[in-house]
DNA sequence: TATCTTAATATGTATGCACATAATAAGATG
DNA sequence: CATCTTATTATGTGCATACATATTAAGATA
């Protein structure tokens, strides 16, 4: 007999939600059953069951049982590359120009200190791709004065030195404003879309960055 | 000695990690070590890798070994909720009106044969809140022609009757069209913000949407 | 040297067992 | 009847062990 991986027993348990064999609500049988009838260990059948309840199709509670999803909340995974790596996997040339490099104090909503303030273009194929205007907490990362930010992006300088803080990614919609629709080259009002990623080291904030994309840009996923 | 979990593992490994004991590119030491240097058995300590792994901090391969990423590719995982728990969680009060129902041939880019078409609209509170622009394939779903669509919304009834298909979300904006617009209540040229969904179940296609939000909308993710 | 074969190695995972823990149900107490 | 306590149960997880598998490195062969 052959061994079953618990990849095997996944894509069984997930033909069965499918087909509708389990309709959503219903119980599952336990573990232990399961496993007999699936003739692997119950360990392995926990891998397979535990994955599945990671993507929201199972609820599991402990005494409760496993049960199908009413309303399985549907979850995109969305990679936030790097903008030069983003360009140059479409196989488009990736420069990049520093518009401005300051140390001002930015609106409350972003915190309450003075911080550097970088404003910056990326290109693609020498046509205006993406407005970089982040704010950096430098008493934090602090070598980042002394960073060439005209040679490479503050976004690549702090996923390489500041790499495993957490943060808060969102993305929404508006109208260029003026300055902005002047420097991508759009027409005033043009539709933009907007990438804004707040982080933070150990609850301090690093830094905090609005990434401008022309209405052509769009964001993908399976699911 | 009290017993250790992996999510302890996991936290110390990533203390390592964000404190930069080990460097982007850096090779880590083998299961073996590091379970008898943390003091756990390889199996724990491989599910706390495991799992910092799919978060891409790590890089891992048979043979070769551990590695510090270097250029973690940062992942945020957005929930793509049914629009009335969205709003309902929201505390505001849902309510929901189909604009057109007939059956018609979508443009290529979506199936090359007639399907069903559906426009409605999503009130956040009785203001509008999402436009729904919806092609769906009622030969593969055909129960959906027995649906009551003024009471149940396209996007509900699918998530509960063809719940586990697999798909393709995007994310963009876009300047609303006059009739969008008069629709949702903006001015025109007003940026709107579309999300898209397509999902097949087993290959075949089953429907494709654009949600329009106004600008207002935004979606989040913790990464 | 170039190429194929083989051995070594680090991760991947199945299994049986034991115990931890959360949540519920049953029972005891006022 | 309400409330607190306790037992039960299903999932969560640790551990030791064995073997699987991908990948690299070393050795053999031409």
């Amino acid at each position: 007999m052959t061994r079953q991986s618990w990849h095997k027993i996944k894509d069984q348990v997930m033909e069965k939600l499918n087909s509708r064999y389990w309709l959503p609500g219903d119980k599952l049988p336990n573990e232990e059953v399961m496993a007999r009838d699936f003739g692997v260990a119950r360990t392995t059948l926990n891998r397979a069951l535990r994955d599945i309840a990671k993507e929201g199709f199972l609820i599991r509670r402990r005494k409760a049982g496993t049960f199908v999803a009413t309303h399985p909340v549907r979850r995109a995974v969305v990679n936030i590359p790097i903008i030069r790596h983003e360009v140059e996997s479409a196989g488009k040339s990736y420069t990049y120009k520093l518009l401005e490099q300051s140390i001002k104090t930015p609106p409350e909503t972003v915190n309450n200190q003075p911080c550097l303030y970088i404003r910056a273009l990326h290109y693609a194929d020498h046509i205006p791709h993406a407005l970089e205007e982040r704010w950096i907490n430098h008493h934090i990362v602090s070598e980042i004065l002394d960073a060439d930010l005209h040679t490479i992006s503050a976004n690549e300088w702090l996923v390489l030195n500041a790499p495993f803080s957490s943060g808060l990614v969102g993305f929404s919609a508006a109208n260029a404003n003026p300055e902005q629709a002047k420097i991508l080259g759009l027409q005033d009002k043009d539709a933009v879309f907007v990438v804004n990623r707040d982080t933070w080291q150990d609850g301090v904030f690093v830094t905090s960055a609005n990434i401008i994309y022309t209405s052509a840009y769009r964001v993908e996923s399976y699911l």
